[in-house]
DNA sequence: ACGGCTGTTGACAACGCTGTCATCCAGCAT
DNA sequence: ATGCTGGATGACAGCGTTGTCAACAGCCGT
C-alpha cells in the first residue's frame, strides 16, 4: 500500500521516457505541449509527488532548515517558532523543530540529528556549553543565533537589548524611591541572565545605590520556585519593596507571592510579558520581549542567507540585530516603597 | 566548505571498502576489532556523519514525524508540539511543524509538503475542511488527528470530552442561580466549539432553562474581538450574569472587559488554563485542556503504530483516546448572580 | 541531395547508502 | 596434500532524481 508512484511510473502510463517526466514536472519549456499534458495527467492520476529524499541526496540541497529552542513550552520560544515557521514555509521550507531543555549535551545531540538532514539553515537559541562541535557539525550551513549570544563568532546573532532594557527599569524603580530591589533571576548561566544582572547592577551603581547580594535570587526558573524564592524575601527584616524578575515564569511566581500574602504594594517589574498581567491588581510593569520581532529578525536574516547561498553568491558579512526593547508602565512597575 | 565526510572518504582513510565503512557504523559483528578501530578512527577524524537522505531514500522509511496544528503561537498547541517533540525525540524521531492558521488549504499545502518528505507518521489537528485528500497523500502513513474529529475515519484519535466538560461547567453556573449565560464562542466551524456548544445547550435543557441566542457570541477568535463582544453583551437590558468562554483567548478578553467595566461581580468560566489566572480577583474557574496528557496520549499512539510499522506486524485497529477533564473551582464560576 | 540547424526526446551516470552475493584466506579434518 | 568450513571483506546493484550528452526527426538554405 505504500507504494507511491515515482517517475518510471508516471513515464510509463504517459509513454514518454523518466526524463521527459522529469522536465514536465520542473516545468522545462522544451516539451511539446502535447506530451505535457499526457504527463500531467498521469501526474494526476498517479498522485505523483516527488519525493523529497532523492532531490536531496541528488543536489545536496534542501528546503529544510531547523530550529531549535529551550523549550517549545516556554511561550517566549513557542512565539518565536511560531513566527519563523510562518515567514519560511511562505519561502517554501519547511521547519525541523528541536528543544534541548537548556542541556547542553542535549543541544549537541539535537543540532547533529538536524545536521544529519542536511538542513539548509539553522536557528539555535544556545545554551551555555561549548559551542565548538558546531563548526564541525555545520560545514557552512547558514547559522542564526537567536536571543543570546554565545562562544560562537562570525555568525549572525539576533538578540534583544537585555542590558539596556534591565537597566532602564531598574533605574526607573530607584527612581520612584527604591532602594532595596530584588533581583529573581534564573539558575543558568545563560548569558541572557548574565546581561541582565549586569543591567541590575549599573543601575544601582550609577544611581549610587548599593547592591545587597541577599537579595538576588539565582534559584527561580519555574514560577513554583521564583514564588518560593520571593516568600523567603519577604520574611526578611528589611524585605525588598521591589522586585525585577529576570522572565515571566519569575514574575508570575513573584506576583503570585504577593499576593499570597496580601503584600501587592510592592513594586514588580517583569521581564517579558506576562499573559493578562494587565489585568492584575496592580496591572503588571513589563519590560516586552517582542518576541514577534526577534522571529521577523531571524527569519529575515536566515532568508537572506538561504537565498545567497542558493544563488552562490559570496556571503556578506555576518550582522548583529539587536532588537529594541521598550518598558511597558502599567502600575506595579510604579508603585513606590 | 560544504563538503561532509562519505563512506567513501571514511574507506579510503581506513584503507578498506565501503561496505565494511557500512558494516562498523551499523554495529555489525562480523568485523575484525582491528579493523573496526581503524574505521572508527576515520570517521571520528573526518566527522563522518551518516547522510539521512540516502538512508531514507534506500530504506523507504524515515526517522521523522509531522506534526501540524493550528499554530504555535496557541499555548495548547505549543504544549502539544513540545511534549510530542520530546516523546518522539526520545525515540529517535524528529519533528517536522507545520501551521495551518485554520485554513483547509493551508492545511493541505503543509501535509501535503510533509507527505513529500515521506515522514513515517503524522500528528495533526485538522480543520474543518475535506479531508478525502488524506488517503491519496499519506499511503498507509499513520496518522494521530489531535484534539478534534473531522472526515476521517478509520484512524486513530485523541481529544477530550468537549461537550461533557462544557455542560458541567454551565450545569455549575446555573446550579449557582445563573439564568442568563452568555456563550463566547469562535467564529470557525470546528467540531470542538460545536461539542462545546452543544453542551452549553445540552446543559440549559437538561435544567429546564432556557437558551436566548442573543447571548451567543461567535466572532471571538481573539482576545480583543472577545473583550468587544463582551462589553457589548454587558450593555443589554437584561446582560448575562456569567460568561462561559470556548477558549482561553476568548476567556482573557472576557475577563478584561469585565474588569475595565468593573463588572467583576459576574461569573465566568474558561475553556482552558489561562495563564496566572489564578492571581486575578476573582480568580478564574477554568476547565483544564490538559495539553500534556493529550500530548502524551498522542505521542504513545503514534510510537505504538511507529512500532507495528517498523516490525512489519499487522495495525491494530485504530483506537479513540478520550482524555478526561475537569473544572478547577477557583471563585469566578462559583459568583451568584 | 546534402550539411546543418532546431526542437524534442531518451540513455545513462551519479548522489550516499546498504542488502545480496561473491571472494578470499586461514584453519581444520580427512 | 585435498577439500571443507567459516570468518572477514569487497564488488555491485539499486533506492528516485536530474544533469550531461547523444540521438533523431524535420526543416532550412544551397
Amino acid at each position: 500500500m505504500t507504494g507511491r508512484a515515482t517517475v518510471y511510473d508516471v513515464a510509463e502510463r504517459a509513454g514518454v521516457s523518466i526524463k521527459t517526466v522529469s522536465r514536465v514536472v520542473n516545468g522545462s519549456e522544451e516539451v511539446k505541449a502535447a506530451t505535457r499534458d499526457r504527463v500531467l495527467s498521469a501526474v494526476r492520476e498517479l498522485k505523483y509527488v516527488p519525493n523529497s529524499h532523492a532531490l536531496s541526496l541528488r543536489s545536496g540541497k534542501t528546503r529544510t532548515v531547523g530550529v531549535v529552542v529551550d523549550s517549545l513550552s516556554d511561550p517566549f520560544f513557542a512565539a518565536i517558532v511560531a513566527f519563523v515557521e510562518q515567514k519560511l514555509a511562505a519561502a517554501g521550507y519547511t521547519v525541523l523543530v528541536a528543544a534541548t531543555n537548556r542541556n547542553g549535551e542535549r543541544e549537541r545531540e539535537q543540532v547533529v540529528a538536524l545536521a544529519g538532514h542536511h538542513i539548509a539553515g539553522l536557528v539555535l537559541a544556545p545554551t551555555n556549553s561549548d559551542h565548538s562541535y558546531l563548526a564541525d557539525v555545520l560545514h557552512g550551513i547558514p547559522l542564526v543565533i537567536v536571543d543570546r549570544t554565545c562562544d560562537v563568532t562570525g555568525t549572525d546573532v539576533v538578540k534583544v537589548d537585555d542590558f539596556g532594557a534591565t537597566r532602564q527599569a531598574v533605574l526607573d524603580l530607584i527612581a520612584s524611591g527604591h532602594r532595596r530591589i530584588a533581583f529573581i533571576g534564573d539558575s543558568s548561566a545563560l548569558p541572557t541572565n548574565h546581561d541582565r544582572h549586569e543591567g541590575y547592577l549599573s543601575a544601582h551603581r550609577d544611581a549610587g545605590v548599593e547592591v545587597d547580594p541577599a537579595l538576588e535570587r539565582w534559584d527561580s526558573n519555574e514560577t513554583d520556585e521564583a514564588a518560593e524564592a520571593t516568600a523567603s524575601l519577604l520574611t526578611l527584616d528589611d524585605a525588598p519593596t521591589a522586585f525585577f524578575a529576570c522572565h515571566p515564569r519569575g514574575a508570575a511566581g513573584t506576583v503570585q507571592a504577593l499576593h499570597r500574602h496580601r503584600q501587592t504594594h510592592r513594586a514588580v517589574i517583569s521581564f517579558g510579558e506576562v499573559l493578562l498581567g494587565d489585568l492584575l491588581q496592580p496591572a503588571l510593569t513589563v519590560i516586552d520581549h517582542l518576541p514577534e520581532r526577534i522571529a521577523e529578525a531571524t527569519a529575515d536574516v536566515l532568508l537572506r542567507r538561504l537565498i545567497e547561498a542558493e544563488d552562490g553568491r559570496e556571503p556578506s558579512p555576518p550582522a548583529e540585530t539587536l532588537v529594541p526593547l521598550t518598558l511597558i508602565r502599567r502600575g506595579s512597575g510604579e508603585l513606590t516603597p
